[in-house]
DNA sequence: CCAGAAGATAATGAATACAATCCATGGGGA
DNA sequence: TCCCCATGGATTGTATTCATTATCTTCTGG
């Protein structure tokens, strides 16, 4: 809970005040403590953070522009609500970027890339063999991530990036879908040998499969999700 | 012409003062009077505008987010300076929402939605007919927007759009490029012809290809405009 | 004459103050 | 009793003020 007013980790550079309130209020909603379709009153968080309205108000511009937060005129800020209708759109979107990644990639990946990747596909691994379901949402996230880079498109891997930050708030759905990390580690697994291989096709054609598999079960996760609570939270 | 910054059925409505200096910062950096590069004093656009710094301060840090300027800390911010290295990557990503915009699109065009495009076919026709470069680019702007409007998803309009915005910056070098507007209206043609027959991985190729082609001729126009002028504007 | 440093000046970053808007509560009238 | 409207509190939008940083000028020493 103190985890609000403690800086993640960005100590070193000095960060302007309002985009480090970016950074730390993008975490709180991803993360959950700031739930969905949530007021967020300036005042509190001036509070909470030990700022003025001034950069407070400017952090949440920028996060309005990124689509986390929604700005009603004179009528405040709210955590951007979490629709369930929305992951189909945004998952089709990530495929088309998951489909470019895969075909880049494929053709500049260098020996350095691959050895790192695999050092990631292996704590996959093990995170997989521990069954620690945490751990391998993270390392999963990093992954695709550290392969988004390998296309060389700085642009393509800001947005890959924005889209992954929006399914983050998503995930809480599926967090108890065990059976969904064996079958991702797996196909894990033939994303590495096509990247190996430098098959841009078969590579982009596999991502675009994983990614919607992924969908899929998030989709199907929501849906039960959403039966099991006749009224979800308001 | 305004249908660039917002959106078409929100003119009237009460926009909070520092939305407005974001629709009109951007159209002044798209439009070319603050040039690339350029600083941007504070002072300076708040007489200009006539309106204080804080709300102008919120508009630059939104058009920070959306990569159309560059904020220094402590040092101001200045028009993001357009790289014609930037130009492969952009449409690089381009193409890949080319790509699901025409996946998607061929499936869930209504004939409707066909009239509306074909009216503005018919325009860019008139246009390539007059010979009128500035219409027809306008035009083939809407073009596009429509046809991602179509896919029904409006998280990749937006990703679009914002793309779109950033080529725009550049299309003052291929200003003078006739030949390639007659070009680009002969391979519309033929989208018109795969939106009407429905044919999902036709017209992904098809928009893959006018974006290719697009690309490589503002890629060459930026080489010629370069080589002329050996140091560009500082 | 040039290089480096110290101070002046102007710009940005942040905080505070003021104005406008919204929402809720309560009173008056039908 | 119910509905409408007015008024008060609270919240957001904007302007102004203070503090900090960078840049430019100028002066001094080599």
């Amino acid at each position: 809970m103190e985890s609000w007013t403690a800086a993640p980790e960005d100590a070193d550079t000095q960060m302007s005040l309002h985009e480090t309130l970016v950074a730390r209020l993008r975490q709180l909603m991803i993360e959950g403590p700031l739930a969905s379709g949530q007021r967020i009153p300036e005042a509190e968080l001036c509070r909470r953070f030990g700022v003025s309205r001034t950069p407070l108000r400017e952090a949440l511009k920028v996060l309005a522009a990124q689509g986390f937060v929604l700005l009603r005129p004179n009528r405040g800020a709210i955590v951007a609500p979490v629709d369930p209708a929305q992951i189909g759109p945004i998952f089709e979107l990530k495929g088309a970027l998951e489909r470019l990644i895969g075909l880049t990639a494929a053709e500049r990946v260098t020996p350095a890339d691959l050895d790192a990747l695999a050092a990631l596909h292996l704590d996959l691994d093990a995170a997989v063999r521990r069954s620690a379901i945490e751990d391998y949402t993270r390392l999963n996230y990093a992954f695709h991530k550290a392969l988004a880079r390998i296309s060389g498109n700085a642009l393509l891997c800001e947005s890959y990036e924005t889209l992954q930050q929006k399914i983050w708030r998503y995930r809480f759905l599926v967090n108890e879908d065990f059976s969904r990390v064996a079958e991702s580690f797996a196909e894990h697994e033939q994303i590495m040998i096509a990247l190996r291989a430098r098959t841009p096709l078969d590579l982009a054609a596999r991502l675009e499969a994983h990614n919607q598999r992924t969908c899929d079960a998030m989709i199907e996760a929501a849906r039960k999700t959403l039966a099991d609570s006749g009224a979800p939270e308001r």
